[in-house]
DNA sequence: TCATTATTGTTAGCATCCAAACGACCTAAG
DNA sequence: CTTAGGTCGTTTGGATGCTAACAATAATGA
């Protein structure tokens, strides 16, 4: 994948390895690409932005959903995060330990649960994230603007060509 | 970040909770879709080819490296894997428990562990990766040969942009 | 009205992921 | 030869991440 080895030398060990077998290098390279820089940029903005609040970045997703469209559900919450609902319970459960959300059973419908933000949690947010949107706009500096949207843009197709059915 | 709500939605939503604070939301919206694509392509791959054959993507990263570069020495494994070595270890234990790699301590240096597949985990590897490959087509064939090129080029930008010191 | 089906959030089991600390080993300098 | 400093892989503690199964609740249709 995109680690140690450049390109060129991983096609090449690719070939000796597999022989004269059909291989599509550019799509190998695409997922490659997306796996390595999502890895590094997770990393880089844990290290440099959250850890210093003792936060994982799911545990920020989380927080920063429930501080934009709060109160909400955890469905949603857990769809809007893209991880799972039994995954949402446990990443609740250690930002509630926090004190930085309550959850609420709902009131019509007996199966949902309301979630919202402390004021521990509201302050939190709003003091971290202009720092990390500004970690964010570092990090992405190395891109033009055209290459910005660009980006995005192909990587909204791929995310939505792979999305769950 | 890039879930159920439109980003049109998502920027006035943050406009209405931040105020006439300065956002970037250019860079915002490359975080979260590289974050984004990466999750939901790691789950497709997983779903479609990995999970037949009770493969992790992380499990799957190591085989692969130890098939294409082996033997070669856990720290290495470690970076070309984009993984921490204690994390390695960890993986390395479930792959050799299911017999397809093991581990010899180094010879000349006693702190090095060499690592190889064993017949089953090339066997795996040689009737595997070509399924995944095409799968990794699948996904990437909604991207033109030139967008293909382009996309690797700026997520490498990145992601050597936020690379560990 | 009731049985059946569907949905929700939680739990269990298993795998991963990190940083920090540790013991073992290697290197360099005095 | 000894000591200090550095590197290696493992371990620890805590967090995440998934799927499947479960209990509770709601919706549907006969």
């Amino acid at each position: 994948m995109a680690g140690i080895h450049t390109i060129a030398e991983t096609e090449r060990q690719v070939s000796l390895v597999l022989g004269s077998k059909a291989l599509d290098f550019e799509s190998m390279a695409v997922v490659a690409n997306i796996f390595r820089a999502s890895n590094n940029l997770r990393n880089h903005l844990e290290r440099s932005v959250l850890q210093a609040h003792n936060l994982s970045w799911t545990g920020f997703v989380v927080l920063w959903v429930v501080w934009i469209w709060g109160p909400v559900e955890t469905r949603e919450v857990a769809r809007e995060s893209g991880i799972s609902k039994g995954t949402l319970t446990g990443v609740m459960k250690t930002l509630e330990g926090r004190g930085y959300l309550v959850r609420d059973r709902g009131k019509t419908d007996g199966r949902l649960v309301d979630v919202s933000l402390t004021k521990a949690g509201s302050a939190l947010m709003d003091g971290l994230f202009p720092q990390f949107n500004q970690e964010e706009a570092q990090v992405a500096s190395v891109l033009s603007s055209q290459e910005k949207a660009d980006i995005s843009r192909l990587l909204r197709l791929i995310a939505s060509h792979t999305a769950k059915a």
